[in-house]
DNA sequence: GGTTTTCTGTTGCGTTTGTAACCATATCTC
DNA sequence: GAGATATGGTTACAAACGCAACAGAAAACC
């Protein structure tokens, strides 16, 4: 009936934060049975150990943007991964006051057991896509954060 | 390139769970420009107004189906909005557990105020979108919040 | 009709989270 | 190269959050 993409009417069910911010939640409880229940980690360890397993030796600095989380967030999770020696610190050259970070051999194996399954577990709820609907989910993600970006933009 | 609609590789940028998170923070700390800097109000009072100014009169119960929060989060918001003169309870007749919690004049007002706000942000938002990917978008979302409800069933 | 179970709503407590202040170092400016 | 400014990282404090425990009332059970 409407030919138009939004709404008239205010109804918290199609208000797009509101459908996301739930999701997300639902998504974060589910996966959180892999590496919490299981593994002991919170969002913030699983956000970095991924990260570092991915690009390697990383400073804080770094960690933080490509985690998209706070410093004290990251310089926490860091501290408790640097404790059960999941990842080791070790100072930079360039700039003494950042550190060098990067997995251990335990967190790198941890890392090996635990991608699998998250892989898996997204698999499993990728299943509900028709072929191409996952990539087309991620571009329209994709265009409501650039979309986003260019508001904060203009009214600051 | 890929005709497969999963990823081989764990890649935070392309891990769905990640991602939804970060767009729905996003969206979150933009929205609350409006509604906190604005109005002083947190992200359950504004569920809760907006689910109350649809539905009308709402027993709490209800109100944590419909807004998808914990049961404390609900009865803290209401006893702030309620201290606001932004709600009023009343108890109801045949449950005397419950109560009919329903806005004021005042709680009203402010809905009225924020609603065409909030409507027009959306819509700034939306404007991302060409015709009918907000519609796709609502309905990839509701694939996945399905597709997760099953795979708790599943795997409890 | 009395007992047990279930349900609504609030409170207490420990944990998490973000904001602000803070060192130490690096960079910029003159 | 000395002062101002900015940046990486940690600490301190306060607010928010959820889980568990709770009181009171309804439903279910026999």
């Amino acid at each position: 009936m409407s030919a138009d993409s939004t709404q008239d009417k205010l109804s918290l069910q199609s208000f797009l934060p509101y459908r996301c911010t739930r999701l997300a939640q639902s998504m974060s409880v589910a996966l959180s049975r892999i590496y919490t229940s299981e593994f002991g980690l919170s969002v913030a360890d699983w956000r970095i150990i991924v990260t570092l397993a991915e690009h390697g030796e990383l400073t804080g600095r770094t960690l933080t943007e490509r985690t998209t989380m706070d410093k004290v967030r990251v310089s926490r999770a860091l501290a408790s991964l640097e404790q059960r020696s999941l990842v080791r610190r070790r100072p930079c050259e360039q700039d003494s006051r950042a550190a060098l970070v990067a997995l251990t051999e335990a967190g790198l194996a941890l890392y090996r057991e635990l991608a699998p399954q998250a892989l898996a577990w997204e698999a499993d709820l990728s299943s509900a896509f028709s072929a191409g609907e996952r990539d087309t989910f991620l571009n329209l993600l994709d265009k409501l954060e650039t979309q986003l970006a260019q508001l904060g933009k203009t009214a600051p």
